[in-house]
RNA sequence: CGGGGUGUGGCGCAGUUGAUAGCGCGCUCGGUUUGGGACCGAGAGGUCGAAGGUUUGAGUCCUUUCACCCCGACCA
C-alpha cells in the first residue's frame, strides 16, 4: 500500500478525552476512529490488524473442527424468553428496539439462544453430533460504562464458538481441545508468555469455567498466578477449597492484574433444556445435547496488544498481525525514488506486505510515522546507500539497524 | 447508576472585573529546504456542545439539557 493512496493521516496529538493508551495510539496512527464512547470504527490499517487477528483465530478454530457461520445481530425475543434472558433483570446489557409493526427486537449481546434454536433443524440423531459452529461478529452490550479504549466497548468483535456434544466425556474432550487451541492463538499473537489459563466460576453445570487472562497493568481483573504451572485463579473463586482442588497454597501464588482475552464455559443442558434441543441416541432414547461456549474478543485483543507492545514512539505490532511487514522509506533524489519504486514492486510480488511512504515528506516525518504505526521493519532507500548498492533495515522492536545488499535484504524479509 | 471533571476552527489549548474570539499543530498558495516530525511569506477555516433566560451587550452570569472523560459498582 502506498501512503499516498491511504486516506488516513497520523497526528502528533491524541484527543484530550481519550485517556486509554491503546486508543490514543490507535487514533494517532490512524487505525481507528472513535464514533462515540465505546464505539470505534476500523480504518484501513486497523481493519488489517483486526482481520489478521481474526484469521489466526479462524485457522485454529478450523483446525479443531469448527464450522464457521454468521448469525444475525437482530434478535426476536421469543428464543430469549425461553431461557429467561430477555428479562432486563437477568441480562442487563440489552439494546432493545422495535420493528415497524411494534414487535420487540434486541441487538444480540451473545448467541446461545438463537444458535440452539437454529441447530434444532440439524440435530436429531447421535449421528449428527458432535458439531462445533462458530462465528466472528459484532456483539452489542449496553455497558453502564465503557472504558479502556478498545478493551471495553458497547459494540465489539467476538469470536464465539459453541459445542454440541452427545455426552459429558465428549464435551470434556472438546473443552480441552479448545483450551489448547486458545494457547496456540495467544502464542501466535505474541502474548502466549503472559497469558494464563485461569480458573473461574463454572455456573450450574461445571465446577469451573476457564478464562484466558493476559497480564496487564490496565487489566480490570485480579488473578492469582502460579508461574511454574502456568495457571491462575480468578479473584472471584480464590478460596481455600479451590486451592485444595488444585493442590496449591496461597504462598505459591502472586496477585496480578490481567485482561480477560478469552473464556471457555461448560453450558451443560442449560440451553438445550430451555429450547428443547434433543437427539435420539443409538439406544433409541431421547437425550439433551450437552453444550459449551467459547469466546475470544478480537477487538479487545487488538486494544490489549496495542497497549502492551508500545513505547514512547508509538505502536510495536507483533509480525503476525502487523498491518504490513515493511515500511519502505525513500529519501533523496529521483534515483532513490525510482529504486524504492522497484523495491516496492519486487517485495509485493514476493508476497511481502509493504507500506510504501512515497510522500514528498522529510525523512524525519517518515521515520516518525513508521514508528508510530509500529511496522516491524523499516527499509530505507537513499542516495548515500545507493552509492554502495545497499539498503538499510531497522527493526521496530529492537531498533537495530543493518546495512544489507539487495539479496541479503530479500533473504531477511522472506 | 452514585461521585467528580470537561465541552471554544480537523486536533491540542488560551480567553482577565461581561464589550462581538486568539495561539500552536494541521490545511491551501508561493519560495527555500531534504537522514529524525524544516523555514520564510501570504491565506482559508469558529453562530464558543444545545435550548432557554438575565443584560444596552454573554465564550464569560443563571436555568435546563446533551455529550465526553475519570473514580466506584457492574460486566467479554
Amino acid at each position: 500500500m502506498r501512503i499516498s493512496k491511504l486516506f488516513t493521516k497520523t497526528t502528533k496529538d491524541a484527543p484530550a478525552d481519550e485517556v486509554a493508551k491503546n486508543a490514543q495510539l490507535l487514533i494517532r496512527a490512524g487505525f481507528v476512529y472513535k464514533e462515540m464512547a465505546g464505539v470505534y470504527a476500523y480504518l484501513p490499517l486497523g481493519k488489517k490488524v483486526l482481520d489478521n487477528i481474526i484469521q489466526i483465530i479462524r485457522e485454529e478454530m478450523d483446525a479443531i473442527g469448527g464450522n464457521e457461520i454468521s448469525l444475525t445481530a437482530l434478535q426476536p425475543k421469543h428464543n430469549w424468553e425461553s431461557s429467561g434472558r430477555w428479562n432486563d433483570e437477568v441480562m442487563d446489557v440489552w439494546f432493545k428496539t422495535k420493528l415497524a409493526n411494534g414487535a420487540e427486537l434486541g441487538l444480540a449481546p451473545t448467541h446461545e439462544e438463537p444458535l440452539t434454536q437454529l441447530m434444532k433443524n440439524f440435530i436429531s440423531s447421535y449421528r449428527d453430533l458432535p458439531v462445533y459452529p462458530y462465528q466472528f461478529q459484532i456483539k452489542f452490550r449496553n455497558e453502564l460504562r465503557s472504558k479502556s479504549g478498545l478493551m471495553r466497548g458497547r459494540e465489539f468483535w467476538m469470536k464465539d464458538l459453541y459445542s454440541f456434544s452427545r455426552n459429558q466425556e465428549e464435551h470434556d474432550n472438546f473443552y480441552e481441545l479448545v483450551s489448547s487451541a486458545y494457547d496456540k492463538v495467544y502464542d501466535r499473537l505474541g502474548i502466549g508468555d503472559i497469558t494464563y489459563k485461569t480458573f473461574a466460576s463454572g455456573g450450574s453445570f461445571a465446577k469451573y469455567s476457564h478464562e484466558f487472562q493476559t497480564l496487564s497493568d490496565v487489566g480490570e481483573d485480579k488473578i492469582y498466578v502460579h508461574d511454574g504451572r502456568k495457571l491462575a485463579i480468578n479473584e472471584e473463586v480464590y478460596t481455600d477449597e479451590v486451592l485444595d482442588d488444585l493442590g496449591l497454597s496461597r504462598d505459591d501464588l502472586v496477585e496480578k492484574k490481567a485482561v480477560e482475552v478469552g473464556n471457555i464455559f461448560t453450558l451443560g443442558t442449560k440451553f438445550s433444556d430451555a429450547l428443547d434441543l434433543a437427539y435420539t441416541d443409538i439406544d433409541g432414547e431421547s437425550k439433551k445435547v450437552i453444550m459449551g461456549s467459547y469466546g475470544i474478543g478480537p477487538s479487545r485483543l487488538m486494544g490489549l496488544i496495542a497497549e502492551h507492545f508500545s513505547d514512547d514512539k508509538g505502536l510495536v505490532w507483533p509480525e503476525s498481525i502487523a498491518p504490513a511487514k515493511v515500511y519502505l522509506v525513500s529519501i533523496g533524489s529521483d534515483e532513490a525514488i525510482s529504486l524504492a519504486d522497484d523495491l516496492y514492486d519486487e517485495l509485493m510480488q514476493a508476497g511481502i506486505e509493504v507500506i510504501y511512504d512515497d510522500r514528498d515528506e522529510r525523512p524525519g516525518a517518515k521515520f516518525a510515522d513508521a514508528e508510530l504505526m509500529g511496522i516491524p521493519y523499516r527499509v530505507t532507500v537513499s542516495d548515500r546507500l545507493i552509492v554502495d548498492n545497499k539498503f538499510e533495515i531497522t527493526s521496530r522492536k529492537t531498533n537495530m539497524t543493518n546495512i544489507l545488499t539487495h539479496d541479503e535484504l530479500l533473504a531477511k524479509l522472506s
